[in-house]
DNA sequence: GAGAAGATCTCCT
DNA sequence: GGAGATCTTCTCA
């Protein structure tokens, strides 16, 4: 029995208001919805980071606006989606009202519905390495810069919408992973033994399944 | 305009 | 565990 893309309720702009660090916490157990057509991908959020403005040496709005992190510094509740490393696409949900960057970085998601075309679009690859790093979920759930800035508190091609129900579960906090400025900061959020997340605890790369 | 860095991933040893 | 791939973005001259 799948699930309708109509039948799941995006998250109100309100949560997005709530402060980073707090949005990256709370965004755990959400559903991140992706529509491709008559396709509905689903992925439970497992792990997240936070990314500040100013203040935040790791974040890419350290240095005030520029073209490329202009949605950071936009509405709450919308995509920010970067190319990096010449080949993958991460995407961050910002958070913070306009004018005051902040975002929150999906890092991995546990697939819940639509595997099969996920595996379409990212070949040859187990099922626990589908969507556990931020390029690998982007390339999983075909998410590129045409979903930029793309409102995700509306029904549309990709929005994050409340779980009907939350599977209990720890919610653990470490240091941020693949930044070299602002490691003090413990703004990586992930759910505790999930098989999903990218990697564990002490920051290795889960390049085995558990 | 040139050079360097980068919120990563995959392959090879 | 290490290194290469790959290319956008930013900084500096």
């Amino acid at each position: 029995m799948s699930i309708k893309a109509k039948s799941i309720q995006p998250l109100p702009r309100s949560f997005y208001d709530t402060g980073t660090v707090t949005v990256a916490r709370t965004l755990l157990n959400k559903h991140l919805v992706r529509v491709i057509g008559r396709a509905v991908l689903i992925g439970r959020i497992v792990e997240a980071e936070a990314y500040g403005g100013q203040n935040d040496p790791a974040s890419h709005a350290y240095r005030g606006p520029t073209p490329r992190n202009m949605p950071m510094f936009g509405e709450p509740g919308h995509a920010y989606i970067y190319f990096t490393y010449g080949n993958h696409y991460c995407l961050n949900v910002t958070t913070r009202r306009a004018g005051v960057a902040g975002a929150v970085l999906l890092r991995a998601i546990e697939p819940l519905q639509g595997s099969n075309m996920m595996k379409r679009f990212r070949p040859n690859v187990p099922e626990l390495h589908l969507t556990n790093g931020p390029g690998k979920l982007t390339k999983a759930l075909a998410i590129d810069k045409s979903l930029n800035e793309i409102d995700l508190t509306k029904q549309g091609p990709l929005f994050i919408g409340k779980a009907s129900s939350e599977p209990p579960s720890t919610i653990k906090r470490s240091r941020r992973i693949g930044i070299t400025l602002g490691i003090g900061r413990l703004w990586r959020f992930y759910i505790e033994s999930n098989q999903y997340i990218s990697r564990n605890a002490s920051g290795n790369r889960r390049t085995h399944p558990v």
